[in-house]
DNA sequence: TGTACATCAGTGAACGCGCGTTCACTGATGTAC
DNA sequence: TGTACATCAGTGAACGCGCGTTCACTGATGTAC
């Protein structure tokens, strides 16, 4: 990403450009070095195929993303916590409203014969850190949980992993990783669920029903 | 679906075991006239074409998802909503882990170009009326709501809509209408993150999780 | 300042593939008289 | 019981298409002496 060729930069574009027209499934090597303005075999030199291509899509694509939540989020005063809350779960579907098809390409079905590359991961985390550290950052509310054990461990598990991310989790108990872990889930559950069309007909107006779920989860977490 | 001629029905058979295999992008008429055991050109006597094949697989694949949780729902003692409410997460989840494929092509990234016909919707939201019927059954919990104006409207909208799905509103309030909808869509929001792998590394146990899931929400519903 | 050579970006043709759909047809089965 | 005809399921060839990837190549640019 820091020192690509100007090649693989207009590639990626493209690619993008392209996603967004046709769907993950569709994007083809022939299409986007035509539209480069290049013979197709010239796009070996520089990537060694189109799965290539979707990787880079996929990991700039969850870049640009986070990005774009945690700037939003930046602007938001540090003290208005619920602020904050609301903020990313706006920006987050404000994104995927504007960019439908590497929304899709990122949070919908996975790509057959697709396996995401290890360096995907960590990208991949950044909006639900981003709500982990605005719940680490409000007043402790007494959340009571009822998780089974299994639950519990990989709860546990992964407040073994924050301080290696980067937050400080002296505050945060299992309650609070389960709810930002549910909340996470909502949020792009609802998202998915408004692109998808499944929300037609009953929440219908996706804007305001997500600034609702935002409000509602903000209440349950007590921020 | 009542009175499908033999080559119709195996011709379904076919193709929904191998979107069990590849995927909906990747499904193809010519392979399904292979497996059958026919030349492609033969197809075009019972199906006006691929389209036909992959709305029917919509279409059915929402009856039998909606089928095998209101079978499950079934089981379990009318009185035990909490029970019920349980059944209804756990079955959805079952289902959607043993027919991954069958899944993502109802609830992950729509086919593209591809527009879900009118005929499909009835069946896609049985699941959906499932938990409203449980949650019409239980005592009335007084849950507070604080939506915004848009969202109420939507809500109230759906209200009228009920008793033609046959189902009695007299005791639904745009609170648990709310509190439905959101918990239809933290339910499929968290079987597509598991599926889709979203839920690696945090949640590793989905059934586990899903069960938690199913509690948390039917603890918020007061069941 | 000029020549010989190496590097390298991009070309062009070809590979083998599978796709959805069309169309005129064959040949078996069923019906009418 | 036998013949003439209609129905209909499925065939086979062809259409035009775009795909990912390979490979030997050209021709411009840069480097060394």
């Amino acid at each position: 990403m820091s020192t690509e060729p100007p090649m693989v930069k207009a590639v990626l574009e493209v690619a993008r450009r392209q996603l967004g027209e046709v769907g993950p499934a569709a994007l083809s090597l022939r299409s986007i070095a035509r539209e480069v303005g290049v013979v197709p075999s010239a796009l070996y030199r520089y990537l060694p195929g189109r799965e290539a291509i979707l990787t880079e899509l996929i990991r700039t694509g969850y870049d640009r993303l986070g990005s774009a939540v945690e700037e939003a989020e930046a602007t938001i005063a540090r003290q208005d916590v619920r602020g904050r809350w609301i903020a990313v779960w706006t920006a987050t579907r404000a994104w995927a409203v504007a960019h439908p098809h590497e929304y899709a390409l990122l949070y919908g079905t996975p790509v057959a014969g697709y396996q995401a590359p290890q360096q995907t991961i960590a990208p991949a985390t950044r909006v639900v850190l981003t709500l982990a550290r605005i719940a680490a950052a409000a007043p402790v509310a007494s959340l009571h949980g009822t998780a089974n054990a299994t639950v519990l461990a990989d709860a546990e598990a992964v407040i073994a992993q924050l301080p290696a991310l980067g937050l400080d989790a002296d505050r945060v108990g299992v309650a609070e990783v389960l709810a930002v872990i549910e909340s996470w889930t909502l949020l792009f559950g609802a998202i998915s669920f408004e692109l998808f069309g499944h929300l037609r007909g009953s929440m219908n107006h996706g804007e305001e029903y997500l600034e609702h779920l935002a409000h509602a989860t903000a209440d349950r977490l007590g921020l």
